[in-house]
DNA sequence: AATTTATTGTCTCAAATATAGACAATAGTG
DNA sequence: CACTATTGTCTATATTTGAGACAATAAATT
């Protein structure tokens, strides 16, 4: 296994990364994993990596996502590439450098990945949505941390992480039809209104129950099996279950 | 000005390159432009090239369309990086050099340029249509010729190319309504039937002819001018122009 | 000048889909 | 056993979509 804290020039591509930007949901709210960097100073930025000479795009994306915050076994998918000129990290390790120029000599950031890092960056952007019941995100030696924040309270992030992730939920709400199987981010069974409170999490908005539920089976992806008895006192809801036909990989 | 036929591994950035479809429209036929490698063998390529370190990858799709073709100031748009692992020019430069071995010594096809070009690449694609009529396809040294090939009856071409125009020709489907605009296809002023037959060409199939010119209509982009009269024994059509609001760059 | 021909602009009508309101069914509660 | 909260579904109405019909008309033909 590669150590990811020193990569060596030979064994990525140059100037090419990956940004991931991972929904979690849950509680009827969206939200964004980000890491926050291990510095002095507030330094936030999206789970990102580079690619290795002998890995594919896709591979990588799932390999950095799953080395920066241990998920794996997800749909993760492209959505769009970053590259304009002035993207580099320079103003940003300013500032790094600037909080942080005493501690730098050490092994995990050393004058050889300063160079790797302030050059002019192209990256790829991907995107998944998770259960976040089901996710525990790990942090690695890079980040001081890593949470959820929500989608529309997100922190500073550098560079142009913030219209990332803005392009990212627009490609989300525009494929959430489609991609609804593939995301495996509801229980197992659920209720037609946990499908519902997903969807208006995700559109920030609300939908209308009766005409919610029959555009959501005339998609014609779900199984209807006994009711949910929640101890609740009103007419117990029926569970649902994404029929397992042609999902696979 | 830098010469494209011997690039400094300095100034491009390494293992990146991007892929143009040209889409090009006359006489309800859609095409593709595909060069013909200038190398003694049948090898075709989409029009491609390398991005500078101080330049946007938009502004490099745009100079390399320009470079490799002479076509400018179009609406071009990214629509997917390809980057498989096992995409490199090996099987191809291999039989080029089959062919081609006792004449790679010159300026044009140096063995620095080999290494350049042997090596994983990912590329990111970006497509356009035009209007065939109005663009005059420039051939240079690197091109034995320069054609526009019906989408439907390509030419074969190396690597993943083929992928490629099938992708880009499902996006532009997607976006063609979004689109209309935006690419410069059709003459200043034009028919209902002209579009009409632009978007059979492009689906493949037919519409109705009521329909449509609703359909169309209601996009609300087009200005209604005075009729064509073009001598045919039948009602004049009349002509229509994009509105030119909001459409800035 | 009247007739014919090919094509266009628009109308209508039906089918499909979307949107909103209404209401009975029911799992518990007091 | 009424009461409450929520669910499943029905119906009625609007909106969009799809297909046919037909009058309008520019030129060619009689």
């Amino acid at each position: 296994m590669k150590d990811i804290h020193s990569p060596s020039e030979k064994d990525y591509i140059q100037q090419l990364s990956i940004d991931c930007v991972i929904f979690g949901y849950r509680d009827s709210q969206l939200s964004v994993l980000v890491p926050k960097l291990n510095f002095r100073g507030d330094f936030w930025a999206l789970p990102s990596g580079f690619i290795y000479q002998n890995e594919g795009i896709d591979e990588a994306a799932r390999r950095i996502l799953e080395d920066r915050t241990g998920i794996k076994d997800i749909y993760l998918e492209q959505f769009r590439v970053f590259g304009d000129a002035p993207r580099s990290n320079i103003r940003f390790l300013e500032r790094l450098i600037e909080l942080n120029g005493d501690t730098l000599g050490d092994k995990r950031f050393d004058r050889k990945e300063f160079d790797w890092i302030t050059r002019r960056f192209v990256s790829i952007g991907y995107y998944a949505l998770v259960d976040l019941n089901k996710v525990v995100p790990r942090k690695t030696e890079l980040d001081e941390s890593i949470d959820w924040y929500p989608v529309r309270a997100l922190p500073p992030m550098i560079m142009d992480h913030h219209d990332m992730v803005k392009c990212a939920l627009e490609t989300l709400q525009l494929n959430l039809d489609q991609k609804l199987i593939a995301f495996n981010l509801l229980p197992e069974t659920f209720t037609m209104r946990e499908v519902q409170e997903l969807y208006e999490s995700i559109f920030n908005r609300a939908f209308s129950r009766n005409n919610f539920q029959k555009k959501i089976l005339d998609l014609d992806v779900l199984e209807r099996l006994e009711k949910k008895f929640t101890g609740a006192a009103n007419k117990a809801p029926f569970l649902y279950r994404f029929r397992n036909e042609g999902v696979a990989g």
